[in-house]
DNA sequence: CAGTTCCA
DNA sequence: GAGT
């Protein structure tokens, strides 16, 4: 018998293309956590530059073959850490399994990840809206988990200053988005101050994209 | 170009 | 809502 990493048959498809798992990483929490513990010790967090000097709000790491990184030459990806050099350190087996997982149950098969951005929100910290387009290819979803501290993610649409729509995230969400929604502006409002029994004051989201 | 920003 |  197959051991189900499922609380609940819990995907919802809550617009075309973006499905909202609710819990769905949980019985899997501790392992995903060693995971993301490993890659930061080899990674470190760090704040990166917008392309016009500002510093991000969000600490950020990475794993994988490729790396999302910002700085006054633009948004790229690249194989290396610019803090250490190194090449990103690979990505754990659980978490990628994980966004595999995610992917399937929201309709995207085969889903393969070679970059996970890792985000560490502290109280107080957002994320202005944005696209995810520096992606090769756009049919390949987004998987987003949702760790720590809840929070509120801003779903907009093709153009900026689309309505948005609120959707309430909490530790062991999953948020897939692809298809007719792969290009649609999102964001995080400020996270509120509190205490996780798992994580303490932070949240962490991590991000995996088919970036090549 | 760039705003994953800040400010009116 | 900005800027080229």
């Amino acid at each position: 018998m197959t051991l189900s990493l499922f609380n609940e048959p819990s995907a919802q498809e809550i617009a075309p293309g973006v499905w909202w798992l609710r819990a769905f990483a949980l019985p899997t929490l501790t392992s995903l956590q060693d995971g993301v513990n490993e890659v930061l010790a080899a990674a470190p967090w760090r704040q990166m530059q917008t392309p016009g000097g500002q510093t991000m709000a969000v600490s950020m790491s990475n794993c994988g073959p490729l790396g999302w990184v910002s700085d006054r030459a633009g948004y790229r990806y690249q194989t290396h850490d610019p803090l250490t050099g190194r090449p990103w350190p690979p990505m754990p087996q659980t978490l990628a399994n994980l966004a595999c997982l995610a992917a399937e149950q929201s309709g995207y098969v085969q889903f393969k990840p070679d970059a996970c951005l890792i985000n560490r929100y502290l109280p107080g910290t957002r994320l202005s809206l944005h696209q995810d387009r520096d992606e090769q290819d756009f049919s390949q979803p987004i998987v987003s988990v949702s760790l720590g501290l809840p929070a509120v993610f801003l779903l907009g649409g093709m153009a900026r200053s689309d309505k948005t729509f609120r959707l309430p995230l909490s530790h062991g969400d999953v948020l897939v988005w692809g298809g007719p929604a792969r290009l649609r502006f999102h964001g995080v409002m400020p996270v509120a101050e509190g205490d996780h029994p798992a994580l303490g004051r932070m949240r962490i989201n991590l991000t995996f994209r088919k970036a090549a």
